[in-house]
DNA sequence: CTGAATCCCTGCCGATACTG
DNA sequence: CAGTATCGGCAGGGATTCAG
């Protein structure tokens, strides 16, 4: 009666092996995602690309303060990490689009898990410096 | 129609000025959460007090391979960002308990969700090196 | 326009040794 | 038992430059 919190029958923690991992590996599912959030600035481009499809420059114009390898690393990582896809338009002008896979689409609730504990947070509403 | 994803009137990203930071600033919700979490061994160290609170030495002893530099630091970390309460018993051999705030209590459902996004990964499906 | 290559600097993490 | 002190290696991230 000391813990419940995780104690429910989801598909998630006490039964699962993955979830006794006794050092930070790949295989724990938390991990996968904490790595696929990895990175300074990489929940501002997925936060850019949930309101919809974006070209490299259009990401770059929305987050200034992003250098070209910052934004071509964080493209390429959430890429790999099956984030996002990349589609390129081979015209004159050569563009390429970006969007979120519907695997993508569903760090919508994890980021919106995030933001609901850190706008409770306590640094977040006394400004502890 | 193209994107719904964050459309919805809960108290999280469209309305709230600070989800449209150009910029990865403490002010953003995520960011403190993500902070809270960050660094290797962090979420292991969670999940132990998850399941009841531990000594100093009992942490360790759970999660071989932390050495006590990272585990203090992380122990650190967290009760500066108010998930863990520290209580030092002082008897004659000095106790030391941790165990989660309410706050961090309130970590269940986050690392849920991480854990759900993560599992659901095609990295962690199809075993992607 | 869309990146890749390079350089440097900082901060994290691990190992070891030492203290109250 | 519960940490702190110190050091070294390595990866992350920013600015700039170059290429397709």
């Amino acid at each position: 009666m000391a813990h419940q919190t995780v104690g429910r029958p989801r598909p998630g923690l006490p039964d699962d092996p993955r979830a006794e991992v006794a050092e930070p590996t790949p295989a724990c599912p938390v991990e996968v995602a904490l790595a696929a959030l990895r990175g300074r600035w990489t929940t501002l481009v997925i936060r850019e690309l949930l309101g919809g499809e974006h070209s490299y420059s259009g990401l770059r114009a929305a987050l200034r303060g992003l250098s070209d390898k910052v934004l071509s690393d964080r493209l390429a990582h959430l890429v790999e990490a099956g984030v996002l896809e990349r589609r390129r338009e081979t015209g004159v002008p050569p563009r390429t689009r970006y969007r979120l896979t519907p695997h993508g689409e569903r760090l919508g609730p994890v980021l919106q898990a995030l933001w609901d504990w850190g706008a409770d947070s306590p640094a977040a509403v006394s400004g502890r410096a």
